[in-house]
DNA sequence: CGGACTCTTGAATGTCGTCAATCCAAGTGG
DNA sequence: CCACTTGGATTGACGACATTCAAGAGTCCG
């Protein structure tokens, strides 16, 4: 992405979430007027991270949630032996930090993968807004849920046993959320390295650089590092399902009981 | 479990969430006096699900959010071909439905994996009563952050390539949130079956099954069907690290980079 | 006592991880 | 401007471990 156009998107989206390209999908979306205006101030200045940068860590005190306003965040946590272990991606109209909320205290960290612009919302003056304005708090809980819906569909991906099919689920989740973005979902660019992407589908980095590969030979995938331009989704949409082995569709890898 | 002492457990409980054993886990933690009886009358009558039961099914409209009060539930998608992937299973005290808030509807389905009692909380109803009372709002989001993390925790065993780790982690597990309930955590009686526990894992059954019987020769476990006893804990903690290959712990799977 | 089911066990196959070498792009310094 | 470095990405050969397939043991329910 042309970091000219950034920066000046950027610029344009400074001011309040009423002038805001993300209003649709984010906190606002059916809040209007006073309220809106009341949402805002509960909005702390926005903040600009370069790549590489953590908005949080773990271990960090719990004070904010956060929204993902352009550009895009990794969440992942740490073990003992610093292997990090990847648990999301979040594009812009995404919310992070909700696992904080339990315990006082961030469980994973949050970092930029691009330059990245973020909102901020103080914990205590959200909680006082949306107390005050039902809809907020419905729409609070909405995108929350939305969060969770992603996370079940990474578990089932997760699931999956076959390292084809985590990748295709992962290429046509990421064009789909790009396509809710309006930006065009068969022109992938992304911001993740490969080991990131390895490490979300529960792969090593070989595995993945291989799949791609093979993806490209079948013709699915234009692959030029991080340029990734998806060349027949129908291909990829079937790859999504596993591949059965034998014809009859009958035994399956986890048959449904009664 | 002995049947009997579950029927009293109901018995005793059925009637408001000042009674409720639960308490200091549930939704009213920290909720007291006035604010306690109107989210009790936000609670509707409470269900008894038999084994194998649906508490929802994918597709249908979302009017409530569900706790358990006692039993267990799994809840899981099955795709077209009638295979079932388990996401995650629910104790006394965990929520479940959030994750239809997004859309309206639910996603996934929810079942009773043995005699399993419920506590509904109609969403119009549920909503009015945390506008009113703050600290109660708070709650809510408190429970869901529990259940985000505990999928969290999910989808980081599951990036787990080894199998015996995986298993170790979810024995672990479920003995810590055994404890939590103040039941012995060491003496664990699954109320599901090898393939639920399969398909959690992202397993097959067989491999379940070999490594339970390792795990007893190991003498880290006695199992019998459905009986686990947790013989050595610290040796099970032990596996729920991957086993290093060589002997400097230098090489990790997935290596934080920068 | 038989039938259906879940669970367990065994042997063979194949996929993905491991290890190691190479390639490529971008950045640095002479 | 070019040699050199650095880090990520790719490719190949090999081996381990989980899946697959198949059969048997144990349990539950009629």
């Amino acid at each position: 992405m042309p970091p000219v156009a950034d920066l000046i998107d950027i610029r344009q989206l400074r001011r309040s979430c009423a002038s805001c390209g993300l209003q649709e999908l984010c906190l606002p979306a059916g809040i209007s007027g006073d309220d809106l205006a009341r949402l805002d101030a509960a909005v702390r200045d926005k903040r600009v991270l370069e790549r590489g940068r953590a908005l949080y860590r773990a271990g960090d005190a719990f004070h904010s949630l956060f929204v993902v306003r352009s550009g895009a965040l990794k969440t992942f946590v740490t073990d003992e032996n610093a292997t990090q272990q990847v648990i999301g991606f979040h594009l812009p109209g995404e919310i992070v930090g909700i696992d904080a909320l339990a315990s006082g205290r961030h469980a994973s960290q949050a970092e930029a993968l691009e330059r990245t612009s973020i909102c901020e919302l103080p914990f205590a003056q959200l909680e006082h807004v949306t107390s005050e304005i039902p809809a907020l708090q419905r729409q609070l809980l909405r995108v929350i849920s939305r969060e969770v819906v992603q996370e079940h569909e990474h578990l089932v991906t997760m699931g999956q046993q076959q390292a084809q099919v985590r990748l295709a689920i992962f290429l046509k989740s990421l064009a789909d959320r790009y396509n809710t973005l309006h930006r065009d979902g068969n022109h992938l660019v992304l911001p993740m390295s490969r080991h990131d992407i390895a490490s979300y589908l529960g792969l090593v980095v070989e595995t993945v650089s291989r799949w791609f590969t093979r993806f490209e030979d079948a013709g699915i995938l234009e692959v030029r590092r991080k340029a990734v331009t998806i060349l027949r989704p129908d291909l990829l949409a079937q790859m999504c399902r596993p591949a059965e082995s034998d014809s009859g569709s009958k035994k399956a890898r986890h048959p449904a009981a009664n």
